[in-house]
DNA sequence: ATTATATTTAAGAGTTGACTTAATTAAGTT
DNA sequence: AACTTAATTAAGTCAACTCTTAAATATAAT
């Protein structure tokens, strides 16, 4: 899961403003800041793992989860890129589709 | 749908992308950029419309859309907040939580 | 060893999301 | 008026997502 849909769900934005504000929690921890079970906070933190959005540390049973700053850079990144093309600084599509690799879909057409 | 869910999708991002490189065009004109059918495209286009991420003006039978820039700033402030506080400028959960209205959630514990 | 605590995994239900083709709406052309 | 073009809406299918409860795993404490 790519970090665009790893965001896209309110539930795992919140556990990410958590771990912001908070610094590192358990999983038991992040849990108690919200009202749906434990095992869907486990679902979602699988996800965010997997989105590498976020580290997670053993200690004894507890799973101690802290954020990932650099995962964050992907959507950052691609936001910055579109502010620069509607800002006139960029041109060509050229530059947009062949300057990095953000695109890999493949119902795009090939031009 | 909120802007972080609309963005979730490749093909919505690639529409963007697509719209961000030209400045403004048909539906038509998106759907030669993809190989799925007309009405998918479509309904992607009524999700971002939703989202307020598109413009569109009628043109005969034509519906031109562009780019609304300010709709992104969502994304950007919140991640631009994230930031803030792994880099340690904002301190206290109250400043997160209340700031802004971002958080809203109703699986979200009350403090 | 047994029990308690912390978390995850499994299985299943209900919902939402993304397509398809067919039908509809709306504007322009002959 | 009939026809073409452009786009959307409707209906239905299938996959993906998000939850629940129950079971499993792993470490710690008695």
């Amino acid at each position: 899961m790519d970090s665009f849909s790893a965001l896209s769900d309110p539930i795992r934005r919140s556990i990410i403003e958590v771990l912001a504000s908070t610094g590192a929690l358990s999983a038991g921890a992040i849990h108690d800041h919200f009202t749906i079970s434990a095992p869907a906070i486990s679902q979602h933190l699988k996800i965010l793992r997997e989105a590498d959005l976020v580290h997670v540390k053993k200690q004894a049973q507890q799973r101690i989860y802290s954020i990932n700053p650099t995962a964050f850079t992907e959507m950052e990144q691609w936001l910055h890129k579109m502010r620069l093309f509607w800002n006139g600084r960029l041109d060509t599509t050229e530059e947009l589709l062949h300057a990095d690799d953000l695109i890999k879909n493949k119902n795009l057409k090939k031009d």
